[in-house]
DNA sequence: ATTACTCATAAACCCAGCTTATGTCGCCAT
DNA sequence: ATGGCGACATAAGCTGGGTTTATGAGTAAT
């Protein structure tokens, strides 16, 4: 069926899954890497000498590129190879993080840790904090319920939750807390936008009056922001997710303003630029909360260790 | 064959990979997540609506939560698809960045900017330039060599490349250059590490005669550190890639000195700390390089402009 | 030479995901 | 109300990529 259209090649063919490899193969290379020898590394995973061997050269072959130097005494990578498998590191490592997220999705019940918290600190931090929990207590299975301050209280209050996270600017009422990171909300823009070449940066009454790209009324991230403007920000579109605005904001759709860390890699791969602005108090802790009284015990305290450095 | 042994179930069991859905699942679900429809987002991505509907039910089922609220007038993201979502995504971008750099190291031939550039910077920085570049110049076919200081500039004044990245001390004579970034190497070792609860900072002869993990000699890294130390750099154990001192340095091997640019994500995910350093100069420039005179243009020029910022 | 590693090849199998073809439900317009 | 149109679900059959088992072939060290 579809041989005949794209008689052309694979250059650019067909989607993202079609050309990289699945997150087996890369496993794969990681290991071959590792070990320097397909059968150790086919070993390692649990599959046959025969299978690892024919899903690097498949890779390879999907790649059209060589990966690892076979010799009769082990292989060794490519100079592309190396390259190669550092990419593909990251690819495993979000997929890890994305493991250890959805495992404590969907645990619920019988978990050691239950964890409350914002969305912000869900997305970018906890998975994080687990793996890093995982490395050091392999065996403390963790339940994550993700949603604003109240709810946060609401489960730590009625024993729902051991553990909560929240990044408003005040601790909910019958919660103790500690500051556990800081947090800027920044303004971005598409590195086309006019505000991206400023010089000067820009005044917090420019800011007020300019329509913004802005998460819904409610949000962790729009009450900072409103609380900063003085209740004023304007909205020019009002979007129910941080990743919907940022979408539209790489797009060109206007400035938005949103937690630093939600756009660590936009800036990082410039798909978003900062604008400095001056006279606005846009900080904002980050907080672990839990019962007052009720300091954090056994597996709540060593995941609350982790987050503090 | 399988069976037997893991009559558990699945919570945490079998590799990453049976654990985390395909890029291809993932693809469909952040379409899903735009459009609102599932539908929809088998359209966008060239599948049929049921083959879409069962991907991502065994999606659901594979991870053992919700995932979109279907309705007969559409499809919207539950609570925890959102937050799934938002993972997922960070899988499919290094995918994207994976894909762009494999293609890149494959095109060769036929390509209209050939880039030669030390593997630090390939690596890191290169795959986000590749993209900002195919977002704004689609068919511009790059084809990438990477290598150190020395074959990059052999590449250019063989004219087997039109623009060079390097990040050694000195420009290598019969080449221009332009700073395009900035890069520190720092000090690293495992959270666990004696020097990671250090109050003051170290001083360069307490690093000078610490055994360190190390790249080899020859390796951009290396030499920076070597000139700033003045050639004194005292190994633990020489390893011959950035990643392989990474990974003995996380394990607890010991301290290493790496470029910021490597151990950002470690430092995020706590999974290093950084030492701070006095009274040595470990800060290097990243620099663009061309033939002296050729000044860049076209594809080039692009690219160039794309990496300062 | 024998042994012990390595990787490659060949044949048979199995399952995940695809398509085509249909069914069901809710909304909207006539 | 009643078609019609959108959405998603279900069922049956096909295909291909990845697997295993079983072998072959090269190198190195004893």
């Amino acid at each position: 069926m579809s041989n005949a259209e794209e008689q052309t090649g694979p250059p650019t063919a067909g989607t993202l899954a079609h050309r990289v490899p699945d997150l087996g193969a890369l496993e794969l290379l990681l290991a071959v890497a590792r070990l320097g020898s397909l059968g150790g590394a086919a070993r390692e995973l649990g599959i046959t000498q025969p299978a690892a061997s024919s899903r690097i050269r498949s890779m390879e072959r999907q790649l059209g590129v060589a990966l690892v130097d076979r010799s009769p005494r082990g292989s060794k990578l490519t100079d592309a190879g190396a390259l190669v498998t550092d990419w593909a590191r990251r690819i495993v490592e979000a997929a890890e993080a994305f493991d250890v997220g959805a495992q404590a999705l969907r645990d619920r019940r019988d978990s050691r840790l239950r964890v409350a918290a914002s969305m912000t600190i869900a997305e970018y931090l906890l998975p994080g904090w687990l793996l890093a929990l995982r490395a050091q207590r392999p065996d403390t299975a963790v339940s994550l319920h993700a949603g604003n301050s109240t709810v946060v209280a609401e489960r730590l209050l009625s024993d729902e939750a051991d553990l909560g996270f929240v990044e408003g600017l005040t601790v909910p009422t019958g919660l103790d807390s500690v500051v556990i990171a800081h947090d800027r909300l920044i303004v971005v823009t598409a590195p086309g936008h006019a505000w991206s070449r400023r010089r000067r940066p820009l005044e917090a009454s420019e800011l007020a009056k300019t329509p913004l790209l802005l998460r819904e009324k409610g949000s962790g991230t729009r009450q900072v922001l409103d609380a900063a403007l003085g209740g004023l920000a304007r909205p020019l579109i009002e979007l129910s997710s941080t990743t919907a605005v940022k979408a539209a904001a790489v797009s060109g759709a206007g400035p938005a303003v949103l937690s630093e860390l939600a756009v660590g890699e936009e800036l990082a791969m410039r798909r978003l630029v900062s604008v400095p602005v001056e006279g606005v108090a846009l900080a904002r802790d980050l907080r672990a909360v839990w019962p007052t009284g009720h300091r954090p015990t056994g597996p709540a305290r060593d995941l609350l260790s982790l987050t503090r450095g």
